[in-house]
DNA sequence: TGTAACCTTGACGTTGGCGTAAGGTCGAAC
DNA sequence: GTTCGACCTTACGCCAACGTCAAGGTTACA
């Protein structure tokens, strides 16, 4: 009766994201996922949109190297936004919904400062790695002259 | 005696790194730093070198947020440049030189794949917010022009 | 009505990266 | 030669982020 159209059991999120069930429990439990809807039989039915959050949580956790909790309040941020989204079009409540829309830039803000200062240092990074394995060709160069004034070939 | 020429012992390092004492020793034990020359009594006594390599760990930690075991590998890579680099005018042993060469090459190759593909999401995901913010933007100007509309200025 | 595959909630275990306390030693100054 | 802060080793503690049973309920399908 409640298995509603296009839902996925958690053995299916868990393949299509590549966490296991446990883990998908754990971040229900510690807030980065809503709880989901259930079966009458209690088994969790997520949507196309938790497959997406997870997949989120996951790069962040990643690309950021952050904790859970800090990714929680990312993710509540972007709760926030999804909340403007939606309630978009009825004019009403319009200062609540500047407020709201303040504090979703102010937390946006914050997390591009972060990226930013990442990304430039880890540009930095590459430029640093590059550098070295020119210096390694130059150097696999200057051997193979070496090896040749040492060992002239026959003839 | 042992007491060598701008060495520093383990509180001055702590303090210049940012890490505890605790963390310097730990390093130690995980063989991520090298262990240091003593004092008669058994005081630690790092050089500069030292240092900069706990700047280098913590970059690692901080930027690619990989663990210690892998920032090990890396680290040891950089000894063997190091080691390269010392020895590098004795012309003698040259196939093991190219050997060590080769290696560290493979490693740092690795290496800037990783950082290359990470730097490449980290802009993804800087334009992402970028977008994000532009959008927030537009809708504050929205809602600014709602206002007016509802409530013109008085006069 | 059975049964295989899937799911549920506990609850305890593990690993990494240190924190922290205990009890003793060192070094420099007084 | 005592004092006192910096340091030593040893060893248990802790939190995050799950892993891993265990014991049982659910679903779909024949």
């Amino acid at each position: 009766m409640a298995e509603k159209r296009g839902a996925l059991q958690i053995g299916e999120v868990a393949q299509r994201t590549g966490v296991t069930q446990r883990t998908l429990r754990f971040y229900e439990e510690k807030g980065l996922l809503r709880p989901p809807s259930r079966m009458d039989g209690g088994f969790r039915l997520y949507s196309e949109e938790d497959v997406k959050r997870v997949e989120h949580i996951r790069r962040l956790q990643d690309l950021l190297g952050i904790s859970l909790a800090e990714i929680k309040e990312m993710v509540d941020a972007d709760e926030v936004l999804r909340d403007l989204r939606s309630q978009y079009r009825p004019e009403s409540a319009i200062t609540e919904k500047r407020n709201q829309l303040e504090k979703a830039t102010a937390v946006t803000e914050a997390q591009f400062a972060i990226v930013k200062q990442k990304t430039e240092q880890m540009r930095e990074m590459e430029t640093q790695l590059e550098e070295r394995l020119r210096l390694f060709t130059r150097w696999k160069q200057e051997l193979d002259e070496l090896e040749k004034k040492a060992a002239p070939t026959r003839g």
